[in-house]
RNA sequence: CGGGGCGUGGCGCAGCCUGGUAGCGCACCUGCCUUGGGCGCAGGGGGUCGCUGGUUCAAAUCCAGUCGCCCCGACCA
């Protein structure tokens, strides 16, 4: 390829919109553009990198069995109806209606479309297992996409189901695709954490998200480094150390002002860990008070998966109506709403409201002084508590969700009565999985894990093309006829090369090189006059290495073996 | 949906507070020059200042509305 010919707009300062490195360097080195927010043009450069992504799922998914199809993006609205899905998705469903005022929505994931499709077709245990994906956009009416290509409202998805007769052939589809999944971030140059996962709305048995480290992520994981416990932080456990030991009776001690766990533990001169924070929340059954220890934090979807409804924090003037005091000064005592504490607060004993303006109670045990109702995990796990497994110490990240795996069960299936006959000639749901993975998001996470101060240094793997030829002056024939010659040979040797064939000035050139980060860089300079020869460096390295132009392709192949592992 | 910010040639920005008819850098075009890290000189093209309405003799500038984009939070199958 010939950039003087090529499609490659990069540009020389940061845009304005453009926040995440990953962000940044896509629209500087040319890889895409934004339409609307969260709509990108894909340009050539950013198309070749999703197209050896989606060329890897494609290898991976076909290695377990998969079959690739086409789903339609255009949906009728009766498979959500009757899954439940168009009444329990809202706003993020982008929804229309076709020139008969039928009902129509854009497919945000496709288990309704693969539980129809297997309601027709599937008759028999005999034709199961199935594995059936697509790689395919989808449609999302994001409240906030942001980050570039990281979030937007149309992206690329790689979608596998899985069709089985129980829960045990689930059990292995789900473990091909674990495995897949990390073949295929592997060979994509991520680093990344397999983590438990909440199923959500997707319902069902389990799942796993796939993480790639990045300070742009918008998720966060808790693991241990020792014994390689992992979760997403929605659910991640952790054990608090244990509450500081406390002496004294119960009593009520006046606590003028005070509004917040610090204001409290200074004022008193406790721990945070030594009080109890009380939050009053609202559950479509009524309100409940919920129970942390003052040095942690509620989980609200911890909360919202104990009462499996959504929750949400009381007003203050709901809080003084239930409690009879303002929120600075409630506690459990004399409670009369459901009491959910979590585990931290078993033992020990604390400070809590006291439920009367300007006053707290001392030496209160939960359990003995006010019962509680259910105590459940519902704490924010936090760097440095122990691991739930081992009892180590476990770190907190940032991470960027590059793929997720659920196990979906009948979810689907029943409702769509996409059901077989097993040997007994009894009737069966399906037992379904999904599996996603975004091309989009690996080309990000790639490169907010792979970059320099200069721009993009792209894995092998999925670089969009291989060798950059850079002829410091194409003026002179020598130089532009070697660099000519180099990529014809380079090609014939099976790589992908870009000839930089532009009269620009060799900064311009070298930037642009830097910028876009193909792996192999071949510079056409003034050691070709002087001594025959040209130099080849790795974007990872920089360093250049004088070759005669004879052995280019050589010493190409064998930075190339070396760079694809 | 709550909070904050920004819309001025292709890109990045100044001008706005204190109204007087638009400017800088880069990019682009022409010529000369230069060629190992975003050269130099000279000349040139390109903007109804997001949109609508209002105030005013006069609006990029003041007022109202509206649309779009970004960031934080909520949300996220």
């Amino acid at each position: 390829m010939r950039w003087s010919r090529a499609f490659i707009p990069t540009l020389r300062e940061d845009p304005a919109e453009a926040e995440a490195i990953s962000h940044r360097l896509m629209v500087r080195a040319g890889l895409v553009r934004q339409l609307a927010a969260g709509i990108y043009v894909y340009l050539p450069m950013g198309q070749r990198v999703i197209d050896k992504i989606n060329r890897i799922l494609r290898e991976e998914i076909d290695a377990i069995g998969g079959q690739e199809m086409t789903m339609p993006v255009l949906h009728p609205a009766e498979i959500w109806q009757t899954s439940g899905r168009w009444h329990d998705i809202k706003e993020e469903m982008f929804r229309l209606k076709d020139r008969n005022q039928r009902d129509m929505c854009l497919g945000m994931t496709h288990e309704e479309v693969i539980a129809w499709l297997a309601s027709r077709e599937i008759r028999s245990y005999r034709e199961l297992p199935q594995i059936w994906y697509q790689i395919q956009t989808k449609e999302r009416d994001e409240a906030r996409p942001r980050s570039g290509v990281l979030r937007t409202r149309e992206f690329w998805m790689k979608d596998s189901y899985t069709l089985d007769v129980d829960e045990a052939g689930l059990g292995k589809a789900y473990d091909l695709h674990k495995e897949a999944y990390a073949r295929i971030f592997g060979r994509c140059g991520l680093t990344f954490y397999v983590v438990e996962s909440d199923p959500g709305m997707m319902g069902g048995a389990g799942a796993h998200e796939f993480m790639a480290p990045s300070p742009a992520g918008e998720d966060e994981i808790a693991r241990c480094p020792a014994c390689g416990y992992a979760a997403n932080i929605e659910l991640a456990r952790s054990v608090p150390a244990p509450t500081p030991a406390a002496a004294g009776p119960r009593e009520e001690v006046a606590t003028p002002g005070v509004r917040t766990i610090a204001e409290l533990a200074g004022f008193l001169g406790v721990e945070p860990a030594q009080t109890i924070k009380t939050l009053l929340s609202v559950a479509p059954d009524g309100p409940v008070l919920v129970l942390v220890r003052g040095d942690q934090q509620l989980h609200e979807k911890k909360l919202a998966r104990l009462l499996k409804a959504e929750v949400r924090p009381a007003h203050p003037d709901e809080v003084r109506e239930t409690l009879g005091a303002p929120v600075g000064s409630v506690g459990p005592m004399g409670a009369r709403v459901p009491i959910l504490a979590d585990e931290a607060l078993r033992d020990g004993v604390y400070v809590a409201g006291a439920n009367r303006e300007g006053y707290h109670l001392r030496g209160v045990r939960p359990g003995t002084d006010f019962t509680v109702t259910t105590f459940a995990d519902l704490h924010v796990a936090q760097a440095g508590e122990g691991c739930p497994q081992c009892g180590k110490p476990i770190v907190v990240e940032r991470v960027i969700e590059v793929g997720n795996i659920f196990k979906l069960g009948t979810k689907y299936s029943v409702p769509l009565k996409a059901v077989y006959l097993d040997e007994h000639g009894r009737e069966r749901p399906i037992v379904m999985g999904s599996y996603g993975i975004g091309p989009a998001r690996i080309a990000a996470a790639a490169i907010e894990q792979h970059h320099d101060a200069d721009g993009i240094i792209w894995p092998w793997a999925i670089a969009p093309l291989q060798v950059h030829i850079l002829p410091v002056n194409v003026k002179d024939a020598a130089m532009l006829e070697t660099a000519e010659a180099l990529g014809r040979d380079l090609q014939a040797a099976g790589l992908e090369t870009l000839l930089d064939d532009r009269d620009e000035r060799p900064g311009v050139k070298f930037k642009d090189a830097d910028l876009l980060g193909l792996p192999i860089r071949v510079t056409v300079g003034a050691l070709l006059a002087r001594e025959g020869k040209v130099e080849v460096r790795t974007r990872r390295e920089r360093q250049d290495i004088p070759v005669p132009a004879a052995a280019v392709v050589e010493r190409v192949r064998e930075l190339a073996e070396r760079l694809a592992r």
